[in-house]
Formats: structure tokens, C-alpha cells, sequence
DNA sequence: ATCATCTTGTGAATTTGAAAACAAGTTCAG
DNA sequence: CTGAACTTGTTTTCAAATTCACAAGATGAT
């Protein structure tokens, strides 16, 4: 948040990653860790990780290592992670249902404060408030910047629509296609295309060995 | 599928934005395309998209561009994308069922077969048999290799299991942290992750303008 | 049939990312 | 307090991926 020296786009992809172990580790009661330990949890090299971590600044002490807690404070902080990001889901279907139940968003990114869905009578059992589209305008919170999308139909329609309303980060469920404006960031989950990659992964690694994984 | 030279991982990685791409193509109507259209489309530069398609052999022409249906098939014959992968669930929670439940799995990349489940008597309304994970080597699909993750608890236990029975690709909706051999490959699938890394990215280019996003 | 106009596919150059190597600072035992 | 043993952060080296640039082949209008 502060002066980014150009951090890498490779580096942006393995925060999440880093945070997320860092925040295992913390439930285990441990409080430091060195980049050697942490390389094998990961399976990221050691010197990657050292370097990624220099881009928030002078994280840790040698001969000794990384204070966990110090870890996760600074990720928040730099990163601009400030627990309290409202977001909004758009589509309440099977899908949209479960991750509104999904319990684990308090004090990780922030949480679900509404949906929206086309039908919103429909729609039961959900903990938090859902609106018709027609009242986005209205009920869009304060602030709000960032939507999931689990539609299936009407897709471009739809992140039209969110744009033009503000929002500039889209997490998109939606197995179809879609385009945005450059400066909007969208983040794809989609189950097929993972299987695909997965597949094409294998068959091309059956040719020649040796392939290193882990999650 | 044949003789696979060295496809880069990043091309790999792109293949499925492709598949997809030209899936909707072809649902158009459209059947020619070329490189640079293709790019405007899915946000990569052309000349990266041919010569990812070129790790497949000579697949364009000069002049006139890709036919799309000879590109769906070539990508689904030399990439072992044979459409009928035996794809187990394990975990019937909200999100279990969600996936059960959605509907576009045919001709793709093949089906979830079956699902499994700590507690299968609980679970209702699916498409698919559901067992208890005690049978799990009696019903394991002939010929399966991947399953998808969708429990909260047990992760590590539940991972080493499936290894342990022949599973050598995983798509983990997990949040949880877990590791695996070296020739098992992971697909993480995390809502949170997701929105970190968006996060991440947006307070990252505020600094300097300047990114290419898409979907 | 011919030619101007396209578009692919690929060597070469450039940029980007990862790994190795090491200097400098910290810890902890005695 | 002293010094051996560590571990970080960064410089340098190496590898991977992307982009440039262009030859070679195809098209379609006339």
C-alpha cells in the first residue's frame, strides 16, 4: 500500500498462499518460522519465498527467522487486507447458497453483506439480506468494490451492469465467457476448467517425469 | 496425448481459457477465427496464442486463420481430453451439493459419477449415488483418477486416503492447508484466496497505472 | 492467372521469474 | 564477552516465458 517497488505479478499470486499458512501455523501456537521450514510446507523454494517477502520490507532477523504474527500484521497492512471488505454475491442458486453459508469469511477479507438475485422471494434460508437486482442501486453498500458472481445466464449483461455501478473486482463462478474494461480485475473459478488443466497436466507429464505439486 | 514437446506449464495453464473461448465461439455460429481476434477476445497477445497453438501441431493457415471446430478437436484428441473422466465428490455439505447439482459436466470434461459422504444417509436430492466413505474402495468408479475436495475437517487424512486408493489429481475446495506427494497434482479452488489476491492487485497497480484484466 | 494483402509459425531478442551463492547481521552456548 | 553456527536479504547467474520481426504460404479481387 505504502511504496510497492513493482512487486511481481508471480509474487501477488503466492501472498494468499503465504497468509494462509502463516495463519495454520498460528492456530498450532507457532510464533516463528524460518523460510527454510516454511519452503517445505509450501513447497515453494526458500530463496523464492525470502524474496517475495522483501518487497514488504525487512521481515525477519537472520540466525533467526520470521515472527508469525509480525508476518500476518504486515501482509495485512501493506497489502492493504483490512478484514473489513463488503462484498456482495450476485446469484442465489445452489451455488450462491453455499457460499453464503460458508462460515470461515469473518476476519479474512472481510464478509458477504448482501446478495442479490433476480427472484430474491425464492430464495430462503440465507443469513444474510437478499435483494432484487431492480434495487441495486439502492442497497449496493457503502463502499463496496468487490462482487461474486454465480449466475449462469445473462453473464455480460451482468458485469456491464456491476461496472458501470462501481464495482472493480469480480470473482466470477460463472462458467461462460466474458469481457471487461482493462482497468476491472476479475478472478475466474470455474471447477471444468480446472479438471481440464489437471488433465492436460497429467498427459503431458506422463511423456517426461518429474513435476513438483502441492497445495 | 502424442509426442508432447515440452508444452510450457504457462501454456498449459492457458489451454482451457482457449477451449472455453471456443466453445462460445462455436456456439455463435462462428467458424474461423483468427489469432488476433482470438486475442482481443480472451486478453492475450497473438502472438503468444499462436505459438501455444503450435505445441499441437500446425493447426492454422496463412492467410485465413483457425477453423474452430478443428481447433475443439484437436485440442480434446491431443490432449487426452477424451470427455468421459469418472470424477468422484467427496463431501455433500452445501457446496457438495451445489456441484452435484450443476448442470453442465456432459461433453465436457465427463461427470461426477458418485459422491461420497461421512454421514450419506443425511443427504438427499442428488443426482448421483451417494456412499459412506467405509465403501469407498468397493465404489470407486473403475478407471477414476480425480476427485473433488469438498470437506472442512480431516483434510490431511482425507487427501492421504484418496492417494492411498489411486487418486492422483485433486481439485480442493478446501481452505485448509494440506500436502501431498510429488506426482499427485492439486488444483486449489479458494473463494478467499481469490479475493486476497484480488485485493492484493488492486492496491498494488493504484500505485502504477496500467493492467491488462480479463475473464 | 496474377498480384496485393493477409495471417500463420518460428528463429532471435527481450523481458520476466527462479535459483544459487554469499556477505552481513543475529543468536546462543559456554 | 567471544565465537561458532544460523538465517536473512541481495547480488549474480541461470532458466522460462513473452514479444518482435519476418519468411513462407494462402486468399480473393480483378
Amino acid at each position: 500500500m505504502e511504496n510497492f517497488k513493482q512487486v511481481p505479478k508471480a509474487t501477488l499470486h503466492r501472498y494468499p498462499i503465504y497468509l494462509k499458512a502463516l495463519r495454520k501455523l498460528k492456530s498450532e501456537g507457532i510464533e516463528r518460522v524460518m523460510s527454510r521450514e516454511l519452503a517445505e510446507y509450501v513447497a515453494i523454494e526458500s530463496t523464492t519465498i525470502r524474496r517475495d517477502f522483501s518487497f514488504l520490507g525487512n521481515l525477519g532477523k537472520q540466525g533467526y527467522g520470521y515472527n508469525v504474527n509480525d508476518l500476518i500484521r504486515v501482509f495485512s497492512e501493506q497489502l492493504g487486507m483490512n478484514f473489513d471488505e463488503k462484498i456482495i454475491l450476485i446469484g442465489c442458486g445452489n451455488l450462491g447458497k453455499a457460499l453464503l453459508n460458508y462460515n470461515q469469511w469473518n476476519h479474512v477479507v472481510g464478509e458477504i453483506v448482501c446478495a442479490f438475485d433476480l427472484a430474491p422471494e425464492k430464495v430462503t434460508g440465507t443469513s444474510v439480506p437478499v435483494y432484487s437486482m431492480d434495487e441495486f442501486a439502492l442497497r449496493k453498500p457503502e463502499g463496496c468494490r468487490i462482487a461474486i458472481l454465480c449466475i449462469s445466464k445473462d453473464i455480460q449483461k451482468t458485469v456491464d451492469f456491476l461496472v458501470d455501478n462501481g464495482i472493480f473486482g469480480i470473482v466470477s463462478f460463472a462458467s461462460e465467457h466474458f469481457t471487461v474494461p482493462e482497468h476491472i480485475i476479475v478472478k475466474q473459478i470455474d471447477v471444468v476448467s480446472s479438471i481440464q488443466e489437471l488433465v492436460f497436466e497429467a498427459n503431458s507429464v506422463s511423456e517426461n517425469e518429474g513435476v513438483k505439486s502441492n497445495a
